[in-house]
DNA sequence: AAGTGTTGG
DNA sequence: CCAACAC
């Protein structure tokens, strides 16, 4: 055991002072999948519910689970305990992604702050928003605090004086706003938690579940954090590293925050160990780090047993095949694909997974556009089964028990000069290529009257929540919170995708009470008939006083933030916009950087170790990134002159290298050393034009003078609209680009630019307004 | 364990 | 490329 335990004396920790200043939302959904499937088909609803997968059942409705069922169960297992289960195969994730996706969409009305972690969980950063909350003389709390007895408590003192006390209660408001709006929305409940900081906004929102949500104070992380038992109760210390921790004799938190660093680091590198006693202090400075696009697309199918050649070929084909078409909604091109195998182990199941990548040529995806011919097809799996042969000796018995096939390293799709002379005219939508199908594909809504209406409200039984309908035109003919009428209204003939503010005639359903009014076009229409389950299950507790909710709707926040639009942008403009962009003007005009929120990472996140021993005194170490890749840019600019030198990425290419920043005339100069040490020199010109030359590869920059920051409102609305999607957003990643340098240093700007960019730089100039 | 996804070394 | 972690 560890004789230590009390040992803090040894100053090799660390100590920060704690901070409270952000506030961060964590939500949750319940049981997703099972209330996805509920929402598809509400006959479910009073039945006891399990999703399966193979002979997983992944997980279940709460009703399930009160009758004795537990999430993550085999089948067989949770027959055995109800036999009058409901299944459902929920092996076909599409409908789940399209629900998170549009969680992620609502969270993200509320600000662009917004991770994604899995489907069904979002941290938001609600820092620079809590402001708009802040309600003077009131202590009135939504929801829970963390150990309450009953919810909606008066809030204790004031413990700390920072401020956080203030902006944690306005966080439970957003909680309970943007929750309200899931359900109004999607008609799906979440619990939520709002803590300083990401881990301890997790933590505390699985304290009441389901559909409720807690806050924690800063006062309190000493109370839940020893609340916790065994390590791996803290999220990010699994399996491996709580054994690891065993070793060490460490089995319970408790035990982690009084661990000596030199036991630590007898097993982990620096960070990890200081990563590790911080997390079970509730210290967590990580930045909730936008989503954006996903960063692979796989799948993968596991059986009892394959032990042909053809029946792996056959595998990989089906799977081929599918993935494809997740490919081609995504819209971009992979340079590389990954094929996985897993072997049939005798005794325990070590060693999981075996994969192995390969580089892909770009140009087996730029033929066909969005459907790959089948000499590509072809191509692949022949590239697939040289990849499973590197893994699998199929001259011996092989004995599999899955395989897998993922995408990954995404290029943007490229356009090529054929697209200038169409650029100015007008294309027909549909015809312009859909970005993803993910969680990029969604959907702005307008909230801005919403709250108000419901603060005005208050002797209705049901807190009112208005919306304008956002189901898509599929859930519109399954959803019961579908509104029959709807489908010409809402659904954007363009890329099949729903807007959640449209034309005039859009229709508004608010509910009141147990009955659901439709207000179409200023003309009230009452629906009366299957509305009834519509407005909050029956099965599902409702409390946090959605139910009887007196005057808890006149303690939301007076101000809220509409939808600000930048000059020039037009609203129809905007809204025709793929949501992507939508959000980087809202981004731009904000006037938000990644910098301030994105500050530097002083943790890493816990890492894996390698045979037990993690190196903690190579020099190497010390040269890691420190910040993220988003604040690198900036950082360029304010190098020292000399030779100051840190890592970088090569200027936006998101190559890591080493930078060194140097200035000669009034020029700016810099070398970058490659992560295989080759070399790229560049020095600045007079005329604004820098080349770097490499000794590995050539790379076109751009120096950019100030005036090429060029802004959306110098663009007419109409013609930019008229671009194809692609372009358009090139020129916000150009116009997002410029901003940041500009807003930091304009004195030595450096743009480095790919083909594609420097197109979209040249096309700039006559987009201007006149 | 299904089936996916992200990240650090 | 893989291990570790997450849902
Ligand atoms: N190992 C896992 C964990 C989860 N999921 C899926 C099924 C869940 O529905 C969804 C969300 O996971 P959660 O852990 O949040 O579980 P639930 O949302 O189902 O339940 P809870 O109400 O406890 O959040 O992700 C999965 O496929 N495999
Ligand atoms: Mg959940």
């Amino acid at each position: 055991m560890c004789e230590e335990d009390f040992d803090e004396q040894d100053d090799e920790w660390a100590l920060l002072p704690d901070h409270h200043q952000r506030t961060v939302l964590h939500i949750d959904v319940d049981c997703f999948y099972a209330q996805v499937e509920m929402v598809r088909n509400p006959s479910l609803r009073d039945k006891p519910l399990g999703i399966k997968q193979k002979n997983l059942m992944v997980t279940c409705n709460y009703m399930a689970r009160s009758l004795g069922v537990k999430k993550s169960m085999w089948l067989k297992e949770a027959l055995e305990i109800l036999p009058n289960l409901v299944l459902v195969d929920g092996s076909d994730l599409s409908h789940y992604r399209q629900f998170s996706s549009k969680i992620s969409a609502i969270a993200q009305t509320f600000t662009p702050h917004v991770e994604r972690l899995g489907l069904d969980e979002n941290f938001i950063d609600v820092t620079d928003i809590v402001g708009n909350y802040l309600c003077a003389q009131n202590d009135k709390i939504e929801g829970h605090v963390y150990g309450d007895k009953v919810p909606n408590v008066a809030c204790l003192g004031d413990q700390c004086g920072c401020g956080c006390r203030e902006r944690l209660i306005a966080g439970t408001y957003i909680a309970k706003e943007l929750r309200q709006q899931i359900h109004a929305t999607l008609g799906l409940t979440c619990c939520a938690g709002i803590a300083h900081n990401k881990l301890l906004a997790k933590l505390v929102s699985g304290y009441h579940k389901p559909n409720q949500q807690t806050v924690l104070f800063p006062w309190q992380v000493h109370d839940i954090m020893n609340s916790l038992h065994s390590a791996n109760s803290i999220p990010g210390i699994g399996y491996a590293t709580s054994k690891v921790l065993e070793e060490l004799g460490i089995l319970t938190v408790q035990q982690l925050q009084n661990s000596a660093f030199k036991i630590l680091t007898s097993k982990f590198d620096n960070e990890t160990s200081q990563r590790l006693k911080d997390l079970s202090l509730g210290i967590d400075e990580t930045p909730v780090k936008k989503s954006g696009r996903p960063q692979s697309i796989g799948l993968e199918d596991a059986f009892q047993k394959i032990i042909s050649v053809a029946e792996v070929r056959e595998k990989y084909y089906t799977l081929l095949e599918r993935l494809l078409k997740l490919l081609a909604d995504d819209g971009r091109i992979p340079s590389s694909i990954k094929v996985s195998v897993r072997k049939f182990n005798t005794g325990k199941m070590f060693r999981q997974r075996e994969t192995k990548q390969a580089p892909l040529s770009s140009s087996l995806f730029t033929q066909g556009g969005k459907n790959v011919n089948e000499d590509t097809k072809c191509t692949l799996l022949n590239v697939i089964m040289g990849l499973f042969h590197k893994m699998v000796d199929t001259s011996k018995d092989f004995h599999l028990t899955l395989v897998g096939v993922g995408f990954n390293k995404f290029i943007e799709r490229a356009h090529d000069s054929q697209a200038i002379s169409n650029f100015f005219s007008k294309r027909p939508r549909e015809q312009i290529t859909r970005q993803s199908l993910d969680y990029e594909e969604t959907d702005v809504m307008k909230r801005s009257k919403l709250c108000q209406a419901s603060n005005n409200t208050q002797t209705v039984n049901l807190e009112i929540t208005q919306m304008k309908s956002c189901v898509s035109s599929s859930e519109i003919t399954q959803s019961t919170y579908s509104i029959n009428d709807s489908s010409e209204n809402f659904k954007d003939s363009f890329n099949n995708r729903l807007l959640f503010e449209t034309s005039k005639s859009s229709t508004d359903v608010k509910y009141i009470g147990d009955k659901v009014m439709v207000d179409k076009t200023n003309e009230n229409v009452s629906v009366s008939d299957t509305r009834k389950d519509l407005v909050l299950s029956e099965n599902c507790n409702i409390p946090d006083k959605l139910v009887n909710n007196e005057k808890t709707s006149t303690q939301n926040p007076e101000k809220h933030v509409p939808f600000l639009l930048p000059s020039g942008i037009d609203r129809e403009v905007f809204i025709a916009l793929p949501v992507e962009l939508q959000r980087e003007i809202l981004d731009n005009s904000k006037q938000n950087t990644n910098v301030r929120t994105e500050k530097v990472l002083q943790f890493k996140q816990v890492s894996p170790m390698k045979n037990n021993l993690i190196k903690n005194k190579k020099i190497d170490n010390y040269f890691k990134p420190q910040v993220s890749v988003s604040t690198i840019r900036p950082n360029v600019h304010n190098k020292k002159k000399g030779s100051s030198v840190s890592v970088e990425e090569l200027c936006g290419t998101g190559i890591p290298c080493t930078v060194n920043v140097q200035e000669k005339d009034c020029q700016p100069s810099c070398s970058y050393t490659m992560k295989d040490s080759s070399q790229i020199q560049c020095s600045g010109t007079s005329n604004g034009e820098t080349i770097l030359n490499s000794n590995r590869d050539s790379f076109r920059v751009e120096s950019s003078p100030r005036k090429s920051c060029i802004t959306v409102d110098e663009i007419d609305p109409s013609v930019f609209n008229a671009l194809p999607e692609c372009i358009q957003n090139e020129i916000f990643q150009e116009q997002e680009l410029a901003k940041q340098i500009c807003s930091f240093q304009p004195k030595k700007t450096l743009i480095c630019s790919n083909r594609k960019r420097r197109n979209s730089v040249s096309i700039l100039k006559y987009l201007k307004k006149l």
